[in-house]
DNA sequence: TCAAAAGTGTTCTCCCTACACCCATGG
DNA sequence: CCATGGGTGTAGGGAGAACACTTTTGA
């Protein structure tokens, strides 16, 4: 084991990888997911077994066509999850000379927004698992600042695409949308004016409520209204919050 | 020559490069500094000879303390310009496997605003010159792309940070600022509606003009406010335009 | 009938926009 | 005195913010 090593070059090289955080929300709060850490196949040292840490992975210098590949590729092997390369949006470098106790590593950081109802189920539970945004444990390297930084990224995307609705289902209720962009923005708003606004956006369409029912008064339903949404993009319009 | 490398990984590796898109402005036009590409006394082979290029070099593994590090160093190499560490915002990793023909390169972008007077005589003119951004020559590799990925995030930063008057001399007049956000925003304001904004923010100081001349009236003269401003920030405000 | 959550409309204020005339300087 | 570019104020409209009561439903 001693010279196991065939790839040879003439200067030193940095390994790459692609980390992933994964936006979730659950009607209530949003989330993350993380895997434990285990063996390490392709490593050659292990570091951080059994803390958790952001699904992540090497770059396949021959195979993946850019790193957003990387990060697609490692998310399905570590959790199951399969989303598209488009799914991700580039967090920023991190490449702390000490971050990686084996060698030099420096990471790419990504991340996507996924309707949680429909990929909890298609997760691999043995090795991954969702956390809430405010009880997210130890994790392993630097991958608390990469969360960070992760959030306060999408904290900005929001401003000005709606990435909300690629949190929710397909059909929800004013209340969770209102939630939804106050646990991301960490702010409160006033309920009315929040519904002034959308209805003022027109980007919602009201769906023919199936009766659905809680120990309360039964909230309208409503699907984001894409063309329209577009339309107004189009027209040099911004969203706002 | 057959076999000069001295660096052995189990796994391939990509070689890591940052690159710097370095903006200035002369009072009327964006600007930004090229270097034309010769020998690479550290690669093992050369690529694009005599095309222009974005200044930009390999991250040294075992000393460049971040990516940053490499971006600040390399400018200094190429161009003589000194900058610091934090004066490099990172704009994206370009990675496309196919970007650089002799072996898989990723490139962590960088863009930095100097102000202009201040560092044309202390850049290397033998080998870097600035050009008009209405007048960019073809660029080596994807820079191209990696220019106007810049740009675009330039425009966005401006939003919310006053990125302007780092482009800026310590002094200058109102005209000046609003033209460098029309050229950077590519958009016209009202001259009186800009000024009115300006004062109202109060973060411009009124400084006691020299008597410069040109062949009309003579401009007032400001310095940024930046007590006022930090100050402002601090107090949840957001410059906008 | 009570508690819990959802729906709804108006007023006020502030900021952004549109807009035109006079002033200083050099040639 | 003319051309060039710089300085200045105000009125109107639109969007965001503040604000309270009623409705539905299940317990």
């Amino acid at each position: 084991m001693a010279t196991k090593g065939k790839y040879i070059y003439e200067y030193p090289h940095p390994a790459v990888t692609a980390d992933c955080v994964v936006f979730g929300y659950d009607g209530k709060e949003l989330k993350v997911l993380l895997i434990k850490r285990g063996k390490e196949p392709e490593a050659s040292a292990t570091a951080y077994v059994g803390e958790w840490a952001l699904p992540g992975g090497f770059l396949e210098v021959e195979k993946d066509k850019t790193i957003a590949h990387t990060a697609a590729r490692e998310l399905k092997e570590e959790t199951g999850l399969r989303l598209t390369v488009k799914d991700f949006k580039e967090v920023g470098t991190f490449s702390d000379i000490h971050r990686d106790p084996r060698e030099r590593v420096i990471t790419i950081a990504h991340y996507a927004l996924v309707k949680l109802a429909q990929v909890e189920a298609s997760t691999d539970a043995d090795r991954a698992d969702w956390f809430s945004w405010n009880d997210i444990p130890h994790l392993a390297f630097d991958h608390d600042k990469i969360l960070r930084v992760a959030f306060s990224r999408l904290k900005r995307d929001i401003h000005f695409e709606p990435v909300g609705f690629d949190l929710l289902p397909e059909v929800f209720t004013l209340p969770q949308l209102q939630n939804l962009y106050e646990s991301i923005l960490e702010v409160k708003f006033d309920r009315r004016n929040f519904a002034n606004k959308m209805k003022h956006y027109a980007i919602l369409t009201e769906v023919e409520s199936p009766t659905p029912r809680r120990g309360t008064r039964t909230p309208v339903l409503y699907r984001f209204y894409k063309e329209n949404y577009d339309r107004l993009k189009g027209s040099g319009f911004q969203l706002e919050f």
